[in-house]
DNA sequence: CTATACCCGATCGGGTTGGTCGGCTTCCGC
DNA sequence: GCGGAAGCCGACCAACCCGATCGGGTATAG
């Protein structure tokens, strides 16, 4: 299960793309309303995406966020990974956060380790691939990929 | 990531495959010895398994406990969920505990839910294919499933 | 009858999650 | 150059979960 932070983070992002166009910054407030997402906790969230990078934003009157880089630059994968931690089932297994087993003696021959590798896998193969461009395009030409 | 009980039921388990053969019921003391997990927090998980008739023991003197299924017949995704809960990334896209997602007017054109659903669809491709004995079979052999 | 080993409910410390509050800083328009 | 709109930021909070431990209870072989 993903967190709920996470969600509100894609949706918003998702948000974003779908009301970009115009160039115009768009309000915290009106993603807040229309995805229905808590105003301060979502503030917390557009703050996170802006240090990773991914938005940015303008102060004062007329200010809000943008995207900073073109929907099919950012990765579902890239977003859970800053908001939620680690992708991979296990810590033995994560790339950006590996950490030993603390109780298997050797990762070559344990058995959980090989079975969840197939996991990790084939879920990085998904949401590395999947950019909010694919997210946002024609629900048909999504299966494709 | 999975919780370090799900880890902890799953290398048990295996255990038990491999010490069995014997037909004699293996001990929670050495189930926790050899696999160094805590031995009343294993009891706990035996206990579980053993009420979705996974597993069943005998008490007293001489007891232990024994897998009640062919290796063959147990799955990875069957052992997670019982312990974890559900295996999907989101609530409305779980089989066993599926729950509307409260922010999202329409599951049909959900973007995030789109997605995530392959993510979904590939780990359970995963999880519910594999069993007890392809995780204790040779490692070559497992590939080729 | 007693030692052994499983059964089971209660509890617990610490961490995470999902949010709220209040105030500060920046910037635009007048 | 000032007022207010908007983002920035730290502190705080209740609820929940996780990993584990404790103290017994109960069945069973010998």
């Amino acid at each position: 299960m993903i967190s709920q932070k996470a969600k509100y983070a894609l949706r918003a992002l998702v948000a974003l793309v779908r009301a970009s166009g115009h160039g115009e910054p768009v309000l915290i407030s009106e993603i807040s309303r229309s995805q229905a997402i808590p105003k301060k906790f979502l503030e917390q969230i557009l703050l996170e995406l802006k240090r990773a990078g991914i938005v940015m934003s303008r102060r004062g009157r007329a200010g809000g966020y943008v995207l900073l880089r073109a929907p099919d630059k950012v990765t579902f994968g890239e977003v859970l990974r800053l908001i939620d931690g680690p992708i991979a089932p296990l810590p033995c297994l994560s790339k950006i956060a590996y950490r030993r087993c603390s109780d298997c003696a050797d990762e070559g021959t344990c058995e959980i380790r090989h079975v969840f590798a197939r996991v990790a896998e084939a879920t990085r193969d998904v949401l590395d691939r999947t950019t909010l461009a694919d997210a946002v395009a024609d629900r048909v030409a999504v299966l494709q990929d």
